[in-house]
DNA sequence: TTGTATGCGTTATCAT
DNA sequence: ATGATAACGCATACAA
């Protein structure tokens, strides 16, 4: 491994010379500078992160907290697009990044505790029970957070449009002549929330009375839950003409209750989904949808994180919403 | 931040019995030994992972390339079961994991840099390119490296059952009357390559002639590409009478073509699988398919690389294949 | 503009 | 059984 040192003895100056030349230090000649460079350059030489995160007190080391359960946290699409364009907008900052949970080892420790093990200069919280007190220890701490689809008081949080999401796609069945618009949702957090409430606000705007027994719970991500709530709304007397879901993998598991039921999507019923993935582009009839914008929601909330670790004097949390956008396929019909 | 010398002060030792106290050395008497345990708890101390890996070479963090082209590296169940299981099993023993890509900041470095650079103790090593040169140069380093699915000389290779499962699923839709048997591949790699000499080789011995049209390309984990591969096996003068997909995601765009064309599965044309993801199983009909033991993979992965670090000199690579197993659904019709 | 010296927190060697 | 000390590789305050 050639060190610093190794390059000071090969250039005859000293290794602060090195140091301050390699890191592009205004106090070195251009001259020494230039040279120094190209004999590093030749001898391989590569900073050691270790011992310059021991010096600085950066590691340049983002966390990433991530929930898995159910292992869906990282088959999610929406997360793992998340995750990566995260991941690239970091890395372009010179950023890597390590994923943080709370069993090291034999010793368990905190979130907080695993990101001041390793260093981190900041941790990007998604997916996870915010209510979880060891999350809260952690967004509490000094160490610069960003949370996406939650809110914590004077800490940045990335958001996607529940509200106007929910508004618009309920519009949208609206004008296609639907007004039995049953709703299933995910677990109670606080996006499903803001889902429902914008359901129920929208559908009391535009005069609809939504019967009880439209409103399903399921879960995130679950086709089989959503099976469940589809199967049990196919069920009513009084069925429903178009039927939203929580996200269009949840949808899978309904469309499959639909066409075991002998339905036709949309002739017999109408359906949307919730996120615009891929998969849901590929089948037929495309499933109208919503599309967030993944990719933008990670970028986002890399950039604000390393805007936060790099200016913490200057730097103002703030709450930044992502818009997505209504995606027109063929699942709902035109009554 | 409380460090050794803060408990050392406190306890009124020298930070050398501190620390050799906290590491369970057997120099310090048990006595001392439990005092310095109780007050560094007291205190919170944690360890500083950024010191102790600058002086004992040793970063207790583990590389994970997986290249995520077209972003379905993590999408993809298989792929994210993988590295979940991985990381926990890494994490039982004590190691975190960063990714490690190829660009980072503005410098532009190889994998092996960036191993270094991060001081990585090992390398688990997926869904690349297994030729990409940068790849070929990390595995013949001297960092200890694990390979999911691609075997290099005299290293470790943790190996899906890519031989006797395509044997195993074609000698099931054989025995339930099928003749005409198409198959649709992946991107060539050695994994394809394996599953389609293994489809070749069964075909041969139960005395069926597959004509060059019932073989298509496609791209795993794309369901645009084999829903195309699908159409064209459908506008067939000799339709083949059950379609062996890449992997079950892929299915999904055949599954569309195929319901486009107003047939049934498994009535009117029968359909297997590959990998056994969730979703497949919550569909009707159920996919029959291989279920691969993604979590086993990941977690023998973590093991044995974990392993060749901790006992570098008696360490003997290897290669292991995990087991998978047939799932029968009800894709696939008895003739 | 360049060099010297120090310390980041830890472990390891060698005394005691 | 415990302690003094050096060293890991780097960055920086300060001196020259």
């Amino acid at each position: 491994m050639v060190t610093i040192k190794d390059i000071s003895l090969r250039c005859g100056v000293s290794s602060a010379t090195v140091s301050k030349a390699l890191n592009g230090s205004k106090e070195i000649s251009e001259e020494t500078a230039e040279y120094i460079r190209k004999v590093a350059r030749e001898m391989g030489y590569l900073p050691n992160a270790t011992a310059r995160a021991l010096k600085t007190k950066r590691s340049n080391n983002l966390g990433v907290l991530f929930i898995d359960k159910t292992q869906s946290g990282l088959a999610h699409e929406y997360f793992s697009k998340i995750l990566n364009s995260f991941k690239v907008e970091a890395e372009r900052s010179g950023f890597d990044i390590t994923f943080i949970s709370c069993n090291l080892g034999q010793t368990r420790m905190t979130y907080l505790e695993h990101c001041r093990y390793r260093n981190c200069d900041g941790v990007v919280i998604a997916s996870v029970d915010f209510y979880d007190p060891s999350v809260i220890e952690l967004v509490q701490s000094d160490i610069p957070t960003v949370t996406i689809d939650h809110v914590f008081d004077n800490r940045t949080a990335i958001m996607s449009d529940n509200v106007s999401s929910v508004r618009e796609l309920v519009q949208h069945v609206y004008e296609y002549g639907h007004r039995k618009i049953a709703f299933i949702h995910g677990e109670d957090t606080s996006v499903t929330q803001k889902r429902l409430a914008s359901f129920f606000k929208t559908c009391e705007e535009l005069g609809l009375d939504i019967p009880e027994e439209y409103i399903k719970p399921a879960i995130y991500h679950d086709p089989e839950s959503s099976r469940i709530a589809t199967k049990e709304l196919l069920s009513l007397k009084e069925r429903p003409t178009c039927i939203l879901y929580p996200d269009d993998y949840s949808f899978l598991g309904g469309m499959s209750e639909i066409e075991k039921n002998g339905l036709q999507i949309p002739n017999d019923i109408s359906v949307v989904g919730y996120d615009g993935i891929n998969l849901a582009q590929v089948l037929r009839p495309r499933l109208t949808t919503w599309k967030q914008d993944a990719e933008a929601i990670g970028r986002e909330a890399a950039s604000q994180l390393i805007k936060s670790i790099e200016m913490p004097k200057t730097y103002i949390p703030q709450q930044i919403t992502i818009p997505g956008q209504l995606l027109i396929g063929n699942s709902v019909k035109k009554l």
